[in-house]
DNA sequence: AATGTAGCCAACCGCCAGCTG
DNA sequence: CCAGCTGGCGGTTGGCTACAT
């Protein structure tokens, strides 16, 4: 057997927290705040321990807590991040304004990856979750970029420094995520290559590559080293080749 | 109508990192 | 430097409900 729970141990109530409960909860954290949840039920005249009533507040009675289902959108989002982010749940939580880790590790396991599991089974592998083809990265006979493709390269490069990187050289999870929003892409996602000039289409390129490096690693060599790798891996497989990307990056 | 089963989700547990004295 | 405390996180549980038999 493992340690007793800290709730019973002391002696406190555990289960569904009861609407007078609720009251006391709220009620205390609008009058003083949270900045010590172990004293708090205490204060607050409750009987539950300071994890709790913690829980009970991030994940049900926080004032900017957005209830219902979630919309179609906001389950693409999360199988997006869950695909480069894994199982961080508070990562993927900040991603998506009112919703919780908790809500949303519920809505990951109850339907979205079950959903995931059926698509690949029929041999829908690269659909996304309305069932619609997800583009390449790159259409290898226009040239032309998608803005989806765009973002997810985003969500990998983030992964890719956090997993890769040696945490003191690099900037923060946060401050990259901060960086990777609607306004992000904007100068690149217009991108039209349908002429067939390979000149044209490495420019295109470089240019992503220049805006990437100044955004994510501006002061920071090392991740500037593992974006390129990155890119220059994502690249090998399309257009352009290998050699006019090399002439690019100067690998 | 009674019983069994599956799905959902709020709540709990244990671990870990960061802070503090 | 270290031990204890605290908040935060991901994994798991169990009670409730809806549906099937």
């Amino acid at each position: 057997m493992g340690r007793a729970p800290c709730c019973e141990k002391m002696g406190m109530k555990r289960g569904p927290w009861t609407h007078e409960e609720d009251q006391f909860l709220i009620n205390y954290i609008h009058l003083y705040g949270h900045s010590n949840w172990r004293a708090l039920p205490k204060h607050a005249g409750l009987l539950r321990c300071g994890k709790s009533c913690r829980l009970r507040w991030i994940n049900y009675l926080r004032p900017d807590i957005k209830r219902g289902n979630f919309t179609p959108q906001e389950e693409q989002t999360i199988i997006n991040l869950h695909e480069v982010l894994g199982n961080r749940w508070s990562a993927i939580a900040a991603k998506l304004p009112g919703r919780t880790d908790n809500e949303i590790k519920n809505v990951w396991h109850t339907h979205l990856k079950k959903r995931l599991n059926k698509n690949q089974n029929n041999g829908g592998d690269n659909k996304d979750i309305n069932g619609t083809n997800e583009t390449t990265h790159k259409d290898k006979e226009s040239g032309i970029v998608d803005t989806t493709s765009l973002q997810q390269f985003a969500n990998n490069i983030t992964t890719f420094e956090i997993s890769n990187s040696n945490k003191d050289d690099m900037m923060s999870y946060e401050d990259v995520s901060a960086l990777v929003d609607e306004s992000f892409w904007p100068d690149v996602v217009s991108v039209d290559n349908s002429s067939n000039n390979n000149e044209k289409k490495i420019e295109d390129w470089e240019g992503l590559l220049d805006m990437n490096n100044k955004r994510f690693s501006y002061d920071n060599p090392k991740l500037r080293s593992y974006d390129m790798e990155f890119w220059y891996d994502k690249l090998l497989n399309s257009s352009p080749s290998i050699e006019e990307f090399s002439d690019i990056t100067q690998f």
